[in-house]
DNA sequence: TTGAAAGCGATACCAC
DNA sequence: GTGGTATCGCTTTCAA
């Protein structure tokens, strides 16, 4: 018995009023007398009133809702960036619909057309590779969180660590302890031979101004096929296989981290003496390890917090003061490079 | 600029045809010349046309879209049986809404209303705590995932573990290695004094068919406001500081587990050894852990297809044999209870 | 093979 | 204060 759903003219009828008035009542808009007021809102109450959203849509062609898409719910760096925003955008009165595009850019062509024909009002894309998937011709705000690559340019904005400055630090507190030979390694971009070379770039200034000489042997990058920390621990595998010596490692990620620190262990080498690790994102991957992965806390709410303000900004129709937004990150140092524990 | 979206009749009057002959050819119903077909079909390309989804679903009363409810995407069991649910759903043809209630029960209230407003055509509630916020005046289908609680009676189905047996073949597990002196550790839920008893159940009755005592105090459950492996810390570094000795513990978890193997090996116990520890979940916690942890294996993915499988069924209007699907669960036994490596 | 028109549920303008 | 009516974009009879 499939419970007709009741609309405003179910409601009009029960109360001897128009279905303007009962529109009018429910969305507040004054121009109605209190007792038909009190009346209609009882009526709605005991009917189980619910608002048909598709309508609701379909005449304001607005749906108060804002698409996530990201590569991978299941990586806590994602999902709590995700987490962040969803929360911002809910006290924004926006739903979030969440898409997981396991980076692939077939999927991702696919959900932003069907969140276009969806009505979206706008969307967040977290942790993108280098190209946008978005269509510019499709008029939509767009922010861009945690993308290394470059924009476009219509209602779009971009907000991220610098990511220049991010390897830098995380070189740098290698060196600060004494590492020469630092390997870069990460699974889910190519920073070495990509367009955008910005998280190599840290790396290789920091080396630079100390005078260390790159070394190629020392990039490690998988194919990123699979899960992420066993990508890295086969790299770093690999690396030890070559018996070319190395005291540090600058892992792009902490699952990264935790692959590497794991394959490290179970060598023989003692990390956080002979070998000093060091990851990035400051998640719960490198907080549970043992010993404790130094990382970068990247402030991901302080993201999401700009993210979502642009965002809101941009549907408003409003020129932003700044579509490069950055946000501060900081090391966090823990037994990978402190060496105690373990 | 805001281009205007172009409808069908926009598409019409281009190929010099009527709406409706547009929407046939766009929904392939048949009925109309080869010719008209590729001239529509064409202009709607060169056009971007792309259907209105508000209308659409306005007019049929169905968004092919299906919710998805869950405490808590961070955590890795949940967010790989949303996974799997999301992709037998796209394939299914149906969208996913992804929803994260924090087990907060306003919150959960708060989704269900916006999503029968969304007119989604069924809901997956995953992971649920005992009560269900699933008013069942909503006449949708609602398919219970890893619920340990009861179930409403209309248009309802539940897949999960058989809960018993789960925590009977952990504690088995810990007692073939000569454990007699077993905590129980939960965050998540109350157990012990919860109305649904069947995970307790199972701990008890291995217990007694061992002829092994149960104590109270070995009973360990969190108030589950916090992160569950912290808190899981605290329960076992409390039970540490009573003396009351112990020499396993069954985790409701994966994180659990991992919140106790940490807290132990600190406090210098050596885990495998002279406390033996089991999870459940067999998530990446229990695998990245050092020493691995022992675990069950839930089988999501058969799970999120049967799950999949009876929401389909349900919103086909179809009966289902069976409305309490319980799927397989196996033992994963790693070092924290085989004792090698770690 | 094609088209005219009704209707899904809500909003908003403009009369009354 | 309140109500009639057009409208959003699409699907679906029913006629032509």
């Amino acid at each position: 018995m499939p419970k007709r759903t009741v609309s405003i003219y179910d409601i009009a009828k029960l109360a001897g009023v128009s279905a303007a008035t009962v529109s009018n009542v429910l969305n507040d808009k004054g121009g109605f007398s209190k007792a038909t007021k009190e009346r209609i809102l009882a009526i709605a109450h005991e009917q189980g009133y619910v608002a048909n959203f598709a309508a609701k849509s379909l005449r304001e062609s607005s749906t108060k809702t804002i698409a996530l898409l990201t590569p991978d719910v299941s990586n806590d760096f994602f999902s709590n960036l995700v987490l962040a925003v969803e929360g911002r955008l809910r006290t924004a009165g926006y739903a979030s619909y969440i898409c997981n595009t396991a980076s692939d850019p077939e999927r991702e062509s696919h959900y932003v057309r069907d969140l276009v024909a969806k009505q979206v009002d706008g969307i967040v894309y977290i942790g993108g590779a280098t190209r946008s998937p978005i269509d510019v011709t499709f008029d939509l705000p767009v922010i861009h969180i945690d993308h290394t690559g470059s924009l476009g340019t219509k209602r779009e904005a971009h907000v991220s660590n610098d990511f220049t400055s991010l390897t830098n630090d995380m070189t740098e507190t290698l060196v600060s302890h004494g590492c020469r030979n630092i390997a870069l390694v990460s699974v889910s971009a190519t920073v070495y031979q990509s367009e955008d070379r910005s998280l190599y770039a840290g790396y290789s200034q920091c080396l630079a101004r100390h005078g260390i000489s790159f070394d190629e042997d020392l990039m490690l990058e998988g194919p990123h096929k699979q899960a992420s920390i066993d990508e890295a621990a086969e790299l770093v595998g690999g690396l030890l296989d070559t018996g070319r010596p190395f005291d540090g490692v600058v892992a792009l990620g902490d699952r990264v981290a935790l692959g590497v620190v794991n394959t490290l262990k179970r060598r023989g080498v003692n990390v956080g003496h002979d070998v000093r690790v060091i990851g990035m994102d400051d998640s719960i991957y490198s907080r549970i390890s043992t010993p404790a992965i130094s990382t970068v806390n990247r402030h991901t709410d302080e993201m999401a917090a700009h993210g979502v303000n642009a965002l809101l900004s941009l549907i408003a129709g409003e020129e932003l003061a700044e579509y490069h937004i950055i946000v501060p990150h900081e090391v966090v140092e823990r037994a990978t490079t402190l060496g105690i524990g373990g």
